[in-house]
RNA sequence: GCCGGUGUAGCUCAGUGGCAGAGCAGCUGUUUCGUAAACAGCAGGUCGUCGGUUCGAACCCGACCACCGGCUCCA
């Protein structure tokens, strides 16, 4: 590999507020950047302490965590037997306005770890007491004071509690949050509320709430018939793709496919499942079985007993082996590390012979190992980008599950990029360069690229032994992105295990955050399945591989899609493109239509016809209710004139135009995939 | 998985211990119309499931299931 020169320093991670907050409780602001929080978010920060102030009026036996403003508002976690529930809404808020109106000051003061320690021991405060662990040794020990309450801050705060005005605020919703965020510690609850500068603000904010409420991809779905949930008999978390979702699907599917083909992919096809033994190999059992479905056990009792057996054996020589792998004298049972390696194989060998158990992949990576793997290959055969929408079943815990952003069976833009090293630059930036065309089609300008590196003071544990192929690859990526001015953000110790990896995430319209897409380099699997390929010099070496899915899962991809567009999709996407209305259902009209009709269709184009006898009014209700994105309205005049109205939705009507303008316009719209 | 909430017709919802309801959608008629809803009739439900309390349960209690809001995890 040429070792081109790269920027040594990292580069201004362009920083996206709704990500810092998400960090916020895991990387500590230093407090010079807290004091750069602006004059909402100071509102915010001091909105949470009069909530505090308000709560511990009401039942002041309440515990505090802590109260951070958020980009939504702010929120605060609390320890308490009563439950909160938004009946308690309405009476907590009348105390916090009384706060705003006894116009407190926030004062500020510096205490030292004994006297803050002292402090919230004596009130019992044992949050507050692990949270003053946090502060690093020489920071100061900020207190802020409103009337009677008190909290270890950094601030900054307004001057008063008068500042807030009482219209301003409002309370959301209870939740609860483990402390810490650690699922491992107790679970504290969490009152929700949002502020803003006056009530004119607040109500703007509540309507456009509300708005995204109707764009919610769980809502538009169900009204545009698009795809279903049966809990009862398919099971939670399997979406059923209804015949106009069917078409999104296809739609999609057919994009990547022309793409990928023009980059110069190869697809493959693979089943669902697979043995034991390939997610053995692969590395993913047993960290990964969690997420995956429980296995299907194909064994006879009697076999399974045996395979039981063997396993136990097996586990009880792996024992001995790790035992002894300081020690060259044998173990006691007198056993040599040959002898040891020569049997566990052999166990091995036998429990492969039993088979028995197959899992439904959750990864389709394996598979085209496998692939890989069933030919020969040669230097020349590289890079070899081999494609599929492959299904995956994860088997995600049910609190989880989120409509289509959140599924057990997902079908996935996956390929899988095997070059070598050399190569290695190049295939990244032409991955690079299929997510700027994908976004640019959708009209996709809020995202962001996470670039998760990893930590080279936990090589060999958390991350693959290989110093160099990590340092090459991840400056070879944080190359890429930089020359295309790509706007992303580095997180270290965050790679997988096997490589660094670029997730993507995207806003959508409604402000969910969801990472779309992943990206991943992965230089330990291939070895692990002892992938080679013959090299000039007549060596075999095993291949670099990069996992990638730009549009990531067809149910989430979609999901998003619902919601970025709000059902309103470009036409070429549209489930239902065109719909001709006519004006009554009286002959020559209706024949008329059924012509325009044929001719759309012959041209593929998705049309349906509405020839019946309701008012005009009442057809074209229905179709814009149905999102249809063309309607083409024909009438006596338009009959006459060889025309058609033209309509679109949500647009409203465009005019009579010539049926053969109209016609070619619309296939070239869809062809030309027009935004 | 954890905490909290919710579950009544395809959808949106009313019904708080005494006959299961409305609007929209659907079906059948009538209506023949120029850009967001013509009229009438009909049909539609084991009130999430199972158990308990009660003379009597959609309603009260319990368990389970699912969904919703979060936490954790993630494409």
């Amino acid at each position: 590999m040429t070792n081109t020169p790269f920027p040594m320093s990292a580069p201004e991670s362009q920083s996206n507020p709704a990500f810092e907050a998400a960090k916020s409780d895991v990387q500590r602001k230093t407090l010079e950047q807290r004091g750069q929080m602006d004059e909402l978010m100071r509102l915010r920060h001091s909105c949470a302490h009069i909530l505090a102030t308000a709560v511990l009026r009401i039942w002041p036996d309440a515990l505090l965590d802590i109260g951070p403003p958020t980009e939504e508002g702010f929120y605060y976690d609390f320890e308490l037997s009563h439950r909160f529930t938004p009946e308690d809404f309405p009476k907590i808020e009348e105390e916090m306005r009384k706060v705003t109106k006894e116009n407190q000051v926030f004062e500020k003061s510096i205490k030292t770890r004994e006297e803050a320690r002292a402090y919230f021991e004596s009130k019992g405060q044992k949050f507050k007491v692990e949270r003053l662990g946090d502060i690093p040794e020489g920071e100061a020990i900020s207190f802020f004071q409103n009337g009677e309450f008190v909290d270890l801050c950094a601030g900054p705060h307004v001057m008063r509690t008068g500042n807030v005005k009482p219209g301003g605020i409002k309370l959301l919703k209870v939740a609860s949050a483990y402390f810490r965020g650690n699922e491992k510690n107790p679970q504290l609850q969490r009152i929700y509320g949002t502020a803003f500068r006056n009530k004119e603000e607040l109500d703007q904010w509540v309507t456009l709430q509300e708005e995204a409420k109707k764009r919610d991809h769980r809502k538009i779905g169900a009204e545009m018939g698009l795809f279903a949930f049966d809990s009862e008999y398919v099971g939670p978390g399997l979406a059923l793709w209804l015949p106009k979702g069917g078409v999104l699907v296809e739609e999609l599917e057919k994009l990547a496919k022309e793409t990928e083909f023009q980059a110069g992919y190869v697809r493959v096809r693979t089943p669902h499942l697979a043995k034991e033994k390939m997610y053995t190999t692969s590395g993913h059992l047993p960290y990964y079985a969690e997420s995956m479905f429980p296995p299907m056990e194909m064994l006879e009792e009697e076999e399974r007993k045996m395979r039981d057996r063997l396993q136990e054996r097996r586990a009880d020589l792996i024992q001995l082996w790790d035992g002894m792998s300081h020690a060259t004298s044998a173990n006691p049972a007198g056993l040599t590390v040959e002898q040891l390696q020569h049997d566990i194989a052999k166990i091995e060998a036998e429990i492969t012979f039993l088979g028995g158990r197959y899992y439904l992949k959750a990864m389709n990576c394996p598979h085209h190992h496998r692939i890989f793997a069933a030919e020969p290959r040669s230097y020349r055969d590289l890079p070899l980008r081999m494609a599929e929408y492959g299904t995956c079943y994860r088997y995600e815990q049910s609190g989880e599950l989120f409509g289509l952003m959140r599924v057990r069976a997902m079908n996935m833009n996956d390929a899988h990029l095997y070059c070598t090293a050399e190569q290695f630059a190049d295939e990244f930036r032409a991955v690079n360069d299929m997510y700027l065309k994908y976004f640019k089609i959708f009209g996709l300008d809020r995202y962001q690229m996470r670039f998760s590196t990893h930590d080279p003071a936990r090589l060999g544990q958390k991350f693959v032994n290989e110093p160099e192929l990590w340092r090459q690859t991840e400056d070879m990526v944080r190359n890429v992105l930089i020359e295309s001015g790509i706007n992303y953000v580095e997180v270290p110790n965050e790679a997988a295990f096997y490589g660094p990896k670029i997730d993507v995430q995207v806003w959508s319209a409604i402000g969910r955050e969801f990472t779309i897409a992943t990206n991943q380099v992965d230089f330990a699997v291939p070895k692990r399945f002892g992938l080679t390929y013959r090299d000039r010099d007549n060596t075999d070496k095993t291949p670099l591989c990069i996992h990638r899915a730009p549009l990531g899962t067809h149910e989430r991809f979609i999901g998003f899609l619902i919601e970025h567009y709000a059902g309103n999709f470009p036409l070429w996407l549209a489930p239902e493109q065109v719909r001709i209305l006519t004006l009554g259902d009286e002959e020559p009209l209706v024949t008329y239509a059924k012509s325009i009709l044929q001719e759309l269709r012959s041209q593929f184009v998705r049309v349906e016809g509405d020839f019946g006898t309701n008012p005009i009014k009442a057809k074209i209700a229905d179709a814009e209710k149905a999102r249809v994105h063309t309607m083409l309205v024909i009438g006596g005049r338009d009959l006459e004139a060889g025309a058609v109205s033209v309509r679109l939705h949500s647009k409203g009507p465009q005019g009579a135009k010539p049926r053969a303008e109209v016609v070619a316009d619309i296939v070239a719209s869809i062809r030309e995939r027009r935004p």
